[in-house]
DNA sequence: GCACAAAGCTCAATCGATGAAGCAAAAATT
DNA sequence: AATTTTTGCTTCATCGATTGAGCTTTGTGC
């Protein structure tokens, strides 16, 4: 390809000396501020022309350096490994460009001291908003953003000092509570109180599904097993430990089960394979979260989707519109009708 | 949180005048140079309070308008949706991070104008590498990229303008079909042609894949049915719509199938589980890809894993080492055990 | 033929961080 | 005591794009 050019990068200085005319101008036809400026249409197609030849791009560092305002938007996100937050990046890139707004995207891998990192190193990008998605501290984002003048908004989980959107994980859960137990009725002949596997008791998000969970086994008159709620944390290893200790300590495990994530039902699904437990008679399961394998799993899996369109709908029109911090607006989950 | 303070950005100078020195003292203090530059201890401890009291974060538009080197690594992706791209992103960030550099990820889905445009907005981020994730024309990326002395690398598909870092396609799946194969003697009493479902007939993959899928074949003097070769596309609609024809128009489908990628599995399934075509007798099945949830669909499925920690080592390894455009490493993928 | 306006530009300051060059004061050497 | 060296800073030009404030030239009106 090449030979050893120099490989300078084009500047409009070198674009202004090839059309003959001045920086300022070639910067203001590039930028789309020509006709205000009066440049004739003649040496604007000119350098249009030339940049297109010379393959220049602008220098986003200078550009925004001299702007006041950098159309950037940030995301911290804690994983790629599962359909939820894949379609969150997606549809949050997908959107932002929509809106002429630059997407940053950066992953944290739950941990907390690269959270707030790569919250740093998006101010130092300077990022106008900042979304935190999942974070472990949502609101130490917040509180460092604040002063430098960087908007911030919590996703999926919320926090006390920005907007939140989240599902609304109690009715959600509630729902797929009730949906798992009529699932048991019918296949078991009676509905007995479920298992619940998987999140962390501390987040926000596995108190309120447990509370749904619990709403639901109330109407209709079953106790809950308080041994029988593992908010073991989401990793796979640790919903199959936890199942495999309930087990060693009570013998035989519920018939039904009400799995906190997809990526504890991974988990959930190999200690089922490995240990045997189920054989000859699978459990009647549900998961507050979807994916299109997990629901070919088995017949009668029951998988509740968050509504991922709709929340970052919320987030932009947050955005948009403005929200006061202490906002939370809760996004219906969405279930998914099997065949 | 603020009751409408000016909030402005801290700067340097900001600082500066806090600490009652200079700009350039406290920007070689907070950029580590301080001890070249001779500035005593006392100060640079003063001006690191200060920084932290004020929670100042540099100005990165400002900082790499000056530097030469940016230290930003750029990765354009296609999708999130499935787990060897988002494990692809993972890795790649977290190595980028490793070494000190600043990744940047964006996804194109797999439209190859916004491919164009997001290699044009990467440049314009001053990246000092682009790295091309399964782009649908690599080399026109590449192209974009060596005028501009940004270096170019592809992954999982190849280009010619690029070195390029892939899967060693065509052994993974001769030894893929081999499994198949094996399996279905085993099931079957004996092996018969396989069809072969999903991707593009013109990617370089797909062609080596099915290039793989005749050798195997050709091993065990079997032959291929060409009408069986459904190059069809990667979406999981396609792969639907293909299987729906092509048991219109044949009847029965083979009972053996190689499916190119978990997105087509998808597909696959839906379809086997609509049609209700290999009812009672359940296909045996083989994906060049792995998903938790898809390996446990049917006892044996035969999973290829794409080695994503090795063709990432190779890609870091081409960043600092260098190596010519025309290079091609094939990264062999790794065979699940089931259990 | 003169005043005035509009058209079509250019000039130069600016954004914040960086680092080469320079300068004054303190310390060491002769 | 005079000179040199070292320490510990500051000054200022610079990166590339942007934009308010000019400055010519051409056109219009009377």
């Amino acid at each position: 390809m090449d030979g050893g050019k120099p490989a300078r990068k084009t500047t409009i200085y070198d674009l202004a000396t090839l059309a003959g005319t001045s920086a300022s101008a070639v910067s203001s036809v590039l930028n789309g501020t020509w006709k205000k400026r009066r440049i004739s249409s003649q040496l604007a197609e000119k350098i249009t022309r030339l940049a297109q030849e010379q393959g220049y791009a602008v220098n986003m560092q200078a550009s925004l350096l001299r702007r006041e305002k950098s159309k950037i938007i940030g995301m911290i996100v804690p994983k790629y490994d599962n359909r939820y937050f894949g379609s969150i990046v997606e549809t949050f890139e997908a959107m932002a460009r929509e809106r002429g707004l630059f997407p940053i995207v950066t992953c944290t891998r739950r941990d907390p001291e690269l959270e707030m990192e790569a919250a740093r190193t998006m101010l130092s990008y300077q990022v106008e908003w900042l979304i935190s998605t999942g974070a472990t501290n949502p609101d130490r984002i917040s509180e460092l953003c604040g002063p430098a003048g960087v908007r911030s908004l919590n996703l999926d989980l919320p926090g006390s000092n920005a907007p939140s959107v989240i599902s609304d994980n109690f009715a959600g859960a509630r729902e797929l509570t009730r949906r798992i137990l009529a699932n048991c009725r019918q296949r078991l002949g009676q509905a007995l109180p479920l298992l619940f596997v998987g999140g962390r008791g501390s987040d926000h998000n596995t108190g309120e599904r447990i509370r749904g969970f619990r709403a639901a086994h109330e109407e209709v008159g079953i106790e809950v097993d308080e041994n029988h709620i593992l908010a073991c944390g989401y990793a796979p290893e640790k919903a199959e430990g936890a199942l495999g200790a309930l087990a060693q300590r009570e013998g035989v495990l519920p018939q039904g089960m009400f799995v906190n994530s997809t990526i504890s039902l991974e988990g959930v699904m190999r200690w089922i394979r490995r240990s045997g437990h189920y054989e000859g008679r699978a459990p009647v399961m549900g998961c507050f979260d979807w994916d299109p394998f997990a629901a070919l799993l088995a017949d009668d899996i029951e998988m509740v989707r968050q509504d991922v369109p709709q929340m970052l709908a919320a987030v932009f029109d947050i955005i948009e519109k403005g929200a006061p911090p202490n906002t939370r607006i809760e996004i219906p989950p969405v279930f998914v009708t099997r065949g």
